[in-house]
DNA sequence: GAATCTGATAACTTCCGGTTATGGATGTCG
DNA sequence: CGACATCCATAACCGGAAGTTATCAGATTC
């Protein structure tokens, strides 16, 4: 039907001007040039826009109607426009992130609020995903954002460490304690375990820690989130195993330990599509995440209030 | 800035077809043209809006928010143009009408049942107002079509009378009642009226009636509605006088008598303003108006049950 | 390295939408 | 009542935006 937003601009003004000529100035052409716009408009609409008569232009109702919702429709693409502009600038758009259990817990949500703060028009969508689910997403760019574990081979994507999380004994306080208990010696406690269903690799990471020591744990609890096991584990009901980050939420009435064990390890990098590199958006997150990149946890939790006299007694 | 809405059509083409080829097939212009004007939109943008690779087009965030609003705001302008082409039809549109308190009871709500329906895209904008509102809204052209008692001398109007109203005594049908019974006989009954808030030339009019007949009537109530008016003189608290149509509702416990008096007399017309005679939604009300035209008032009253045998007890 | 796919570029052409000049209908005013 | 003013329509002309065809160039396949 080929009506284009100029001919919308051109009712929209005379709706106002109610007059060809000032209407015509307004947008910037002469005065035949709107006239003969609004004829063939007229054509396209089959019937009059507008009467003329002596000093009295005035709508007709089909003028009416497309004046006012063309007013409506140019704003928006105007709208429209202005938002596209701001996403090419990497100011606006949508950036999707993948995360797994462990990433959460750091520094991750500290990134995401500086992030959405200094790019208030960028939506954040937050997958919550493993690490091979978060490669396939990755690859077929359905995230924009990846925190994987290591080590990543996949020569789709760029991988940057960013945290040297581990796996630590969350023992709790009122069990005996001292300097040299380590993995071994609670091999026989009662062992508490995020539940495989939420964290799979997490899961079975865990139990090939236990396996590399030299026993089987003896599961007696599974729960879904990392702070309900916290919460078993200073309750005295067992043992267990989490990221080195769970000590931050410092969980009343429970210790941590590092493990020497070089398995225990768990790093976590951030990863992009290797095609993404230069898309605005990606490029900042990155560099926020690098820059953001905290002090070493152990430094961390150094600092942080000794959690072993915050006893649940 | 000068995006039109043949820029968001190829971007929402390309952003399905993700190939220039097909796209511009699509388009129905060549593959040449397409790629021209997208860049020269991506200039106005200030950024790609796709990223081109050998056989991988792909969306970038700002060609992605481009294309997805630019799809709605396609819809929206469709839907605009296909309007105004329905109201140049008379298809659609607003029909602002004005009435008074006589024609409201009459066969005003049959012919808006019946324009609705043959016009379901026509809002209609009703507005209750006296005669002389009514004169000067359509002359101000506040309104389209207005119901107005007759005389009216206003040489921007066209009036056609479409309904010979009158006033009639309403009395309870427990008073005395012989056939010679006029409303000289009444005068010294208490007298119920509508409101002169309500409509002042109604008041005003009826009061002359009696002044005509030689009294003032002792006014015991004014109410604001017809129906309490009727149902007051139905309760036996007094006489009144009303629009001859009033008569249709058949209020419990009510007769009426017709009045000779030539003052009695109350003609409706159909008004509008004399440039509207050839709006389409003008033309098509009036007709419809015209065409419905009731049989005379005096003819329905006969052809309707009796109600002086519809006693309150 | 030949063939194919696919978007970009170049050269040319068409015609849409602009311009200026003027016409003509309808008022106003001396 | 005739001269003038207002204001939209029409006519004639013009330039450039956007289309066309032909061709190029990079990537990939075999």
């Amino acid at each position: 039907m080929d009506v284009e937003l100029a001919d919308l601009e051109a009712v929209v003004a005379l709706a106002e001007a109610l007059h060809f000529g000032r209407a015509a100035d307004r947008l910037h052409v002469s005065q035949p040039a709107l006239s003969k716009r609004i004829r063939k408009l007229e054509g396209r609409i089959g019937g009059p826009l507008l009467v003329r008569r002596y000093r009295d232009v005035r709508l007709t109702e089909a003028g009416r109607l497309l004046a006012e919702r063309g007013r409506h429709l140019l704003r928006e693409s105007e709208a429209t426009v202005a938002l596209s502009q701001r996403a090419a600038r990497g100011e606006a758009g949508r950036l999707r992130i993948g995360f797994g259990i462990a990433s959460i817990l750091g520094f991750l949500p500290d990134v995401l609020l500086r992030f959405r703060r200094s790019h208030p028009g960028v939506q954040l969508h937050l997958r919550d995903m493993s690490t091979p689910e978060q490669i396939e997403a990755l690859a077929a760019r359905e995230v924009d954002i990846g925190f994987v574990r290591l080590p990543v081979a996949d020569d789709r994507l760029v991988v940057r460490p960013v945290l040297d999380e581990r796996l630590v004994l969350a023992i709790g306080s009122r069990s005996p304690w001292n300097a040299r208990i380590g993995l071994r010696s609670v091999a026989a406690e009662p062992f508490i375990i995020i539940a495989r269903a939420r964290s799979a690799s997490f899961y079975d990471h865990a139990i090939s820690v236990c396996a590399a020591t030299g026993f089987a744990p003896r599961i007696v609890q599974e729960a879904n989130e990392l702070f309900t096991v916290l919460s078993l584990v200073g309750a005295g009901l067992g043992v267990s195993l989490v990221p080195r980050s769970a000590a931050l939420m410092h969980p009343p009435g429970v210790r941590f330990r590092e493990l020497t064990l070089p398995q225990a390890a768990w790093d976590i990098a951030v990863a992009w599509h290797r095609d993404a590199s230069t898309v605005p958006l990606v490029q900042r997150f990155v560099e926020m995440v690098r820059a953001a990149r905290p002090p070493s946890v152990k430094r961390r939790l150094a600092a942080a209030p000794r959690t072993r006299s915050v006893g649940t007694r």
